[in-house]
DNA sequence: ACCACCTATATTGTCGACAATTATTGCAAA
DNA sequence: TTTGCAATAATTGTCGACAATATAGGTGGT
């Protein structure tokens, strides 16, 4: 997924920090001890220190002044607020996506739909995975807007994908999902900005109710 | 403004930088070196790159590696799409402020636009200043919503007071600036999180509209 | 037995020096 | 004069050591 390369040490160990924080290799809500990792990443504690002052900036992990920094804990809160965070802004940016993707773009969006929707048959729990995280990354990405791939890309969907792997999510909202998403690619090739809006926090908030259910019924 | 207190050098370091380039002390779109700020602020380089980083994650500089970090540029398109984000999160902080305030917390809120209301006759220029920054601030609260809280209050407002102070803005809204807040406040006391979301995003969009016209305009 | 205080230990914050990379300057060739 | 390369200067990235702060453990008093 399109990262910049990381071309300093401090990058490629924030990146192998953020995916063993994300998998869970380190666990969540455990705290992170600078020495440690230093020796155990092998690595001075100046670019651990940059690295999870990174990890802050995505909402991985929590630092307090003379204390430390620790994992965020997954919490069904958590999620809830991380979920309507998502509404709010990705609902904006499949409005700017309408608004913004040119028509090539909106093309080859489909073209990945149509794509994923023989995959789909054969391996559900494809699409759950990457399918759905190339659809919204395109989304975003189409809107133009800086400050919404930013914060979405570099730091919320990090989120996202933690709780996803550690709450063991792959649900049987898989095809239920693709059709929401040719909705929205519907609307936004008829650049009908308020129904992609709408269809998209409608998308997500779908998809917030069906983990929360699942986290009920564990 | 409620700031938790800056404890560590490295954090009176960044509220400093951070001061001086929202004020345009140091230039929009200049340098920042990192030796050269060492000696004017008068601490290590260690502490002046993680203020910097800091700050990078506010989106008030932009570091590239091995080569160094600069103040944001301010353009029409930027202040385009920060309006943007703020539509979005506000409006969702506006609706869960509907949801999630407390009858004392919006009593005291009213309380603060009844105040205002005095002070409006007297001084207009005030209400554009600190009045209006202190409603947006409570409505963030209200919500909260951790990551809103978060990205809004030590992040994008702080590039919001940016444009308001190096661009000149202090309108003639600031009357109707002060209607719509009340309205926005009767929204949120009727629980009308539709209405409350709603009337937030139509806010922030003539905001932007005022703030492009006087840009068109110099 | 419990609480307060003090000491010792461990962890984070800060610093200056060195290494690696990038930008600049000067020179030479077309 | 301009273009390309090379050596040099300047800036950022990384490191290990020291200082400041917080935590843990123990001691003495009530």
């Amino acid at each position: 997924m399109n990262q910049v390369a990381a071309v300093t040490t401090a990058d490629k160990t924030f990146i192998k920090l953020r995916d063993d924080i994300v998998e869970g290799v380190i666990p969540a809500a455990s705290k992170l001890s600078e020495m440690e990792l230093s020796t155990k990443y092998d690595v001075s504690r100046a670019v651990i220190r940059e690295a999870i002052n990174r990890l802050a900036t995505c909402h991985l992990v929590e630092r307090k002044a003379n204390v430390g920094a620790r994992v965020v804990a997954l919490s069904a809160k958590g999620l809830v607020q991380l979920y309507q965070v998502r509404e709010a802004l990705e609902g904006m940016a499949a409005r700017l996506a309408a608004r913004n993707m040119s028509d090539e773009e909106i093309a080859g969006m489909q073209a990945l739909l149509d794509s994923h929707f023989n995959e789909v048959k054969d391996d559900e729990r494809y699409y759950q995975e990457a399918g759905d995280v190339d659809f919204h990354y395109r989304i975003v990405t189409g809107s133009k807007n800086e400050h919404l791939i930013s914060v979405l890309i570099n730091g919320l969907y990090h989120l996202v994908r933690m709780y996803r792997v550690q709450l063991g999510m792959a649900g049987p909202r898989v095809t239920t999902a693709f059709d929401e998403h040719q909705h929205i690619v519907n609307a936004i090739a008829n650049r009908d900005e308020e129904l992609a809006e709408m269809l998209m926090r409608r998308h997500i908030l779908y998809s917030k109710n069906n983990i929360e259910k699942k986290l009920s019924n564990d």
